[in-house]
DNA sequence: CTATGAGTCCCGCAC
DNA sequence: GTGCGGGGCTCATAG
């Protein structure tokens, strides 16, 4: 990884166009070709690119060095009006990745094996069902039969009001469901989300709780036996 | 701006919970608090946190010096085995956004100046019109005099055929403007897309070639001025 | 502060 | 490859 501190300007043409002025910034140059130019704020660069693109290296009209990097339709320069910095790190080639346990999937899959969170007596008929819209995260069935399709989020917005609508919707539509409940399950529904929610017969369930004094799941078990 | 390359893992719990396994990257530390974790591959940091964070320092159990970002409900901690390099710099505080002119508002403007580009004898009745569903992009005369309510894309996916509809549906429903006809533009409209939208009666226009072709934006001339 | 939507979003999965 | 949705999305803006 080559990182560099230096005075520059960048012009970018490809999915968009944009100039940055000049200045003091950081670029950042992985081995695979992905660069990224950075200021003292936010974790966003303000300029990049992608993996794998050409690189060349020339002197522009006002005899500035500057770096072009080229991918397909996509073409970024880098004016280097001064350099402040200039070194190389080896790094781990290693693809490592943070290894997560809490995103959508693990509380719909938790929420699979633990049905009764959603309602006393709820039983999983499937897990990603398909409606005709797009599937249902779960199709449940409650104490007395009936069926319901559950919206899993981490946070619920407005958004997950018209999606579990949609799909029950299509569900009815074909009949095989008789009349589908609808529901979201989330571990943290917007007060908005909830009175739209309410207005439109859709039942709200926070698992906040639940979620954070769940027992550890069966694989961890498994994996240090 | 800090610079650290070091051989380190990574824990971090808050909206989840992950764990990077040891192993050598760089870590950027910007002077508004944001931290971002780089392996050798990709513009995506491992992990990151946001500005604003609590920093503090101590040795864990197995006396390693480690570093805690801690943020409203988000802890971050870099347990680092061995510091390879250690570097500061400043860099211009300035706040300065790469400029760009291809957004889909730039396009949105361009389109109301331009109101032929969607057909022969359009005209503008307005920019971002409450529909009671949201506002719609443009809202259009055709030489005829009928409404046509037309959603800008620099993209056309499949999400905006079921948009403009959603709009049209709300403008035909107040009545205020008898019956609107649906339109998307777009720099590219995809093939999936065009023919969604033809099945439903979504006009399409594909704007790219008026756009490439496009006069230079009077702003530029002004500010030439 | 929350809600909403853009983004050169990135990224992975399904088809 | 394209389409589609998630993301610890981030970031900006409107209310």
């Amino acid at each position: 990884m080559r990182i560099l501190i230096a005075d520059l300007s960048v012009t970018y043409a490809g999915r968009g166009d944009t100039k940055l002025a000049r200045g003091v910034r950081s670029i950042m140059v992985k081995s695979d070709g992905a660069i990224s130019i950075h200021n003292d704020i936010g974790n966003k660069p303000l300029n990049y690119m992608g993996k794998g693109s050409l690189f060349s290296e020339y002197y522009d009209d006002e005899n500035i060095l500057t770096w072009r990097f080229e991918k397909s339709a996509e073409v970024l320069t880098i004016s280097m009006h001064r350099v402040v910095s200039d070194s190389q790190h080896i790094l781990d080639l290693d693809n490592d990745k943070p290894v997560s346990d809490t995103t959508e999937r693990h509380l719909q899959a938790w929420l699979v094996e633990n049905p009764s969170v959603l309602g006393l007596g709820f039983e999983i008929v499937g897990r990603e069902v398909q409606t005709g819209e797009g599937p249902v995260d779960i199709l449940a069935k409650d104490a007395d039969g009936n069926h319901v399709a559950v919206e899993v989020k981490r946070v619920a917005m407005l958004g997950a009001v018209g999606q579990v609508r949609k799909y029950v919707e299509a569900l009815n539509e074909t009949g095989e469901y008789g009349v589908v409940r609808a529901m979201i399950a989330a571990l943290d529904i917007r007060p908005k989300t909830l009175k739209s929610a309410d207005k439109k017969s859709v039942e709200c369930v926070t698992v906040r709780a639940a979620w954070k004094n769940r027992e550890p799941v069966p694989q961890d078990q498994s994996a240090a036996a």
